[in-house]
DNA sequence: ATTTTTTTAGACAGTATTGTCCAAATCGTC
DNA sequence: GACGATTTGGACAATACTGTCTAAAAAAAT
């Protein structure tokens, strides 16, 4: 008791935080595959390998539960993004190829992995009816993604690689070009190998930069 | 009577045709709005001002019902986009003007419509799930769409309007563009007005003649 | 070894939904 | 107005899900 009363955030209950751990994994992937209203308490718990119970001890109710499932897969997917977005040529030997280096992670490690594709399929699912769940997602996420891709840009061009007017308008559509072949694939479930991602950031880089480049 | 045919705007047509549409445009909208799980016939039957025993006479069940609104959809969207394909500018005087204006016209009619909107959604939440359902769709729509733009691009090109090497990737490219700034307002529910949209458009096309035009 | 916490399985009430049935009301047509 | 088809509201059984409760089992901590 005096253990987890020192330190109750850091080090709880080893199968206890395994199990919310569980709960939490299993409830993603069920959320995203049925949507909430179609997600049942007993699959989840299935998933989970948890009895029904452990779910509502761990979680509160359905909704409460949602809303965890949200807030952690923003949270991530957040991370992801930013983290890939550190990788940007800033002081690029050979743009063309450094770019599409850089959209084939963008593309493998956010828009296409699975915390990417569960994001994205709740907001649309469930956007419009929870509206006020996804406002962090909102503020936090695409504003900034752009806003963050921009300025990169936008220091390229003024170090005189691109010939860019509007960064945020070249960022946005560096992202549409970059998701321009994978966005109905994967609407429909597609599975995406390494060398469609590839030929399609070749592509996007390819138009991009006859928009962009330095003539 | 004479009643009906005299003032059929009037007076609400409430034939058994009449009640069937309104049941087919309700359950579109429901089953939008909750989902295929979320939805329930009672919503459906208030939403079309319909008893619910009536919802059952015309379409048996709720499953066969979601399945004659995704049909309803598919053929309505369909035929939608390529009622504005043909409006695609073959022999443009200002090329950079008209395709601004195609651009707006597919997406006012085509994406951002109510019909493309509800479609759009439905593929993405219940795709997975009934994939045979959205196989018409997935023959009929994107791929089909993408070769009549590509041929039309490809003509411009040879024509001398355009340098274009490969019309297919100009043409996902040209999609992708324009929806660049609208993809994620949507998602959201956004309501996007005429500037909005003519902004977008304006941008996508110039990023897209910088690439694309005759230099 | 004992005590405390957590998990489990199952029962349970309350509620919601589907799909059916039916008698009365309404509508379209003659 | 009369007749047949359609619609309506409501009752109905069957099923499913949520969230609570319990006592027993398991696990963890002391």
């Amino acid at each position: 008791m005096t253990l987890t009363e020192l330190s109750p955030d850091t080090l709880p209950p080893r199968s206890h935080a395994a199990k919310r751990m569980s709960v939490l994994e299993a409830a993603t992937y069920v959320f995203c595959r049925e949507g909430y209203a179609g997600a049942n308490i007993d699959m989840i718990a299935a998933e989970a390998g948890v009895s029904r119970q452990t779910v509502y001890n761990h979680h509160g109710d359905k909704e409460k539960l949602f809303i965890a499932v949200v807030r952690a897969l923003t949270e991530r997917t957040n991370a992801g993004i930013f983290a890939t977005l550190a990788t940007f040529p800033d002081q690029p030997a050979d743009l063309n190829s450094e770019l599409v280096d850089f959209a084939i992670r963008l593309n493998g490690n956010c828009i296409c992995s699975g915390d990417g594709k569960f994001l994205r399929k709740l907001i649309e699912m469930e956007g419009q009816r929870y509206p006020e769940l996804f406002t962090g997602w909102r503020e936090d996420g695409p504003s900034k993604t752009w806003a963050a891709l921009a300025a990169r840009f936008a220091r390229l061009a003024h170090a005189g690689h691109l010939d860019i007017d509007d960064p945020d308008v070249a960022a946005r559509q560096f992202l549409a070009l970059i998701n321009a072949d994978l966005h109905v694939s994967m609407a429909l479930g597609d599975k995406l190998g390494e060398d469609r991602i590839r030929e399609s950031a070749t592509n996007a880089i390819r138009t991009f930069m006859r928009a962009y480049g330095k003539r």
